[in-house]
Order: C-alpha cells, then structure tokens, then sequence
DNA sequence: ATAGATGGAGAGTAGAACTATCCGCAGTGG
DNA sequence: CCACTGCGGATAGTTCTACTCTCCATCTAT
C-alpha cells in the first residue's frame, strides 16, 4: 500500500507520517522504483503503537524512537527493552545530592533490603523514587514516606503476576511488545484506575463506611 | 522577603518567579508602596509546591494553576480538589466512539459494579482506563484486560490506605496539600516502584524463581 | 498525454515554558 | 541629598517539541 492508505488506516495525517519516518520511528518501505515505496501491514502495526505511546503512554517521539530501536535490535536482552522503556517514561531527573535525598536513599535501599528485591543500582526507577520522596521530604509532607511499605508490599505481588503474564507469550517479538506495552500503558492504566479507587475510598468514609453500596 | 531572597530560597529564578506570578500560580506579595511588595513563608512554600507539581508531577503550568486554585477555594469540597488534580494529572483524553471503546467501556462497568465501587460517571479516572484499555485491543494485546481484576483488586485497599492516611490530618489546609500531593507524587511513585518491582520479578525468574536472594 | 499522487527535503508554524530587556520608581550607603 | 543597585510590571524574544506546509522532480493511472 502506499502512504494515502497508511494514512486512511491509522488515522496519521501523511504530513506526519513522513515525520515518523524522518524521524526513524517507522521503517521506510519497500523500494518498488528510485522515488517510490510500498508499505505493508507491519507498517499499520507499527504506527498505532507509535501513536499508542505517544498519545495515551505520553511519550515523546524521541523516546518512542528510543523504546523502538531496543525493540527491533533482537540481540538485546528483554531487559534491556525494559530499561529503555523505563528511562523513556520516567524521564532523566536532575540530580540534586543534598541531605533529603540522601535520606530518601536510605530509606529505599533499606526497604529493597528488607524485602529482598533484586533491582541493579542503575534502575531508573530508583532515581525516580529517591526524587519523589526527598521532594515530599523537602515539601514537610510524611504521608508517602509513610506508605511506602504498603506500596511495594501491594506491587510486589503485582509486578509478578505482570511479569508472568508477559513471558507466557509465546514469541520473542510478542514478548517484546507485551512488554513495552504493558510497561508504558500498564502505568497508565494503574494510575488511572487508583483514582477511581480514590473516588471510591472516599464515598464510603463519606457515607459511613459501609463498603458495598447495597446488598 | 524580596524576590532575590524567594528566588534563592527556592532555587527559582527571578524571572521564573514573575512568569508563576504572571499566570496566577503564585498569589502577589504584600504591597509595601505603590511598585514594591514583600513575600512571606507562604510564598515560599507555594513555590516549593508548585516545582514539585511541575517537576516531579509532570503537571503544565496551566493544569498547576488549576489545582491550584481548588486547592484555594476553601469553600470547595476535597473531592473537588481530587476532580481537578486527576483532570490536571489525566489530560482531557479525544473522545473516540467505535467498537473499541464501547467494550472497553462495558468492562470497566463491568468491573465497577462487581466490586461494588462508587465512581461517579465524570471520573476523569474512567475516561483514562476506558481509552486505554481500547487502545490495548485496538494493538490486539490482551494482557492489560486479563490483569484488570487483579488492578482493581490490588488497589482497592490501597486505595482505602491511602485516602486514611490523607484525612487522618488534622486541618483542612492539611488534608487538601495532602491529597494533592499524594494523588501526584504518588501516582509517581507507584510507577517507579513498580518497574524496581518489576526487574526484581524478572530477575527471579530468570535464575529459577527462588524469591529471596539468600537466605 | 496529462491529472493527480508520491518521496524527499527544507522551511514554516503553534504552543508551552521560560528568559531578556526596558522603564520608572524605591530603598540605602555615603 | 544623591548615585546606584534592586524591584515590579509589561512586552518582546528564545528554545524546544511536534508537527505542517510548500516545492519539485518524478511516477502512476487513465
């Protein structure tokens, strides 16, 4: 097929696909003369995960294009595409070193500690934890500080159930992009359904706590 | 204080300070003349919170200024407050209406009534899951739907910690600084716990699934 | 043969978040 | 008293991101 029906079918103006494929987030298609190109289903694949983790991951086209070619390198190990998600969707924090953050520290290498995680130091997760609570520190705020352990306690068993979910696909590629999806849209998913939670939690303290509406 | 001392207090620029108080995110100083005014601890503290927003939330400018006016509006109720930092943390997601969304939508109903929450229809959180679960079949990955009970099941007794923990404060001023930052600062803080959770499943896993490192 | 895509490249645009420059007045040391 | 640095207020300029537009020399279908 040729842009117009690449463009018909995902929705992507062909002004941007011609960025995407600028920008290397897209394979080029296939040659049928010097100044002309053919796409093919991979392609339509392709540009809705972009537009996936662009739109609904909020990703920039420079980290899609960064998650991508961990993807499609398949000499690299799947944790090597999970940290480059990672690092795509967490953002590089500006390292401060002050007094809070080192506390901050402490109190996450003693909690991976206790709970026997095994997580490399260079984890972007790690910086993007120590910032959150030396923020929360430096701001007098001791609620998350407080509920850290019930938070990991909550994911620990999550992330594994997650984790199996993901190596139950059967092919590397499936993996791969179950992997990637699951990671950036997963974070949304999971911040989104909280709120609703939230709203829910506090309905119930409202009214009395009675936990189910009727019944 | 004059600005210089609210600027180097806060690590923020002179000209970022009148930017914030240009648009609304910072309340003006007390006058002292006609052109001069002074700042106190209050001004301080807002600034502080307003990087934390911005820095560590991920929140626009635009949606800080929004929070937090609710936040100011002490005649508002804290589910307000709630409603306008979810808008300001989930964005106002396109509203498609296919196929898609239509089941996603019926899952998520679906889910909402097992468990006996009560969300309201405006949630923002609902808008949010509904896309992204639409999104996820659209990309035909089924991992997200069949780990949607275990979400909800995961995060509802977070949920109810963490909405303890909030109104656990003693004065409203308290309770709302709390909610805000908890719901943005934790909703960071879930997302970067959950991929060190996630190495750490991945990693017992790959060398056998004994859970503890030793011991 | 000709009207309408296409590929490729470069320039242009819109929005967000600052950042810089000006100007007239304020407060302060000498 | 007065030079001088700082201040507030307003406006204009900058940087970055993610497109979007315009060309033009083909190519393709009719």
């Amino acid at each position: 097929m040729r842009v117009a029906e690449l463009s018909r079918r995902t929705g992507v103006s062909v002004a941007s696909i011609k960025y995407y494929l600028r920008e290397g987030l897209l394979p080029p298609g296939e040659r049928t003369s010097p100044n002309q190109a053919s796409y093919g289903e991979e392609h339509v694949r392709r540009l809705r995960l972009v537009r996936a983790l662009i739109d609904v991951g909020g990703l920039s086209v420079a980290g899609t294009r960064d998650v991508l070619a961990a993807v499609d390198a398949d000499d690299v190990a799947l944790h090597h595409v999970l940290g480059a998600t990672q690092d795509a969707l967490l953002g590089e924090p500006a390292a401060t070193d002050d007094d809070a953050t080192e506390r901050a520290g402490k109190l996450l290498d003693d909690l991976v500690a206790r709970r026997g995680w095994r997580v490399t130091p260079t984890n972007p997760g790690r910086r993007a934890v120590v910032e959150i609570l030396a923020t929360s520190e430096r701001l007098g705020t001791d609620v998350l500080a407080g509920l850290l352990d019930t938070y990991a306690e909550t994911l620990e068993p999550l992330a594994r159930r997650e984790v199996g979910a993901v190596v139950a696909r059967s092919d590397r590629e499936d993996v791969v992009e179950s992997a990637v999806l699951g990671t950036v849209l997963g974070a949304g998913l999971i911040s989104a359904l909280r709120t609703m939670a939230h709203e829910s939690a506090s309905a119930e303290l409202a009214s009395g706590a009675a936990p189910p509406p009727e019944g």
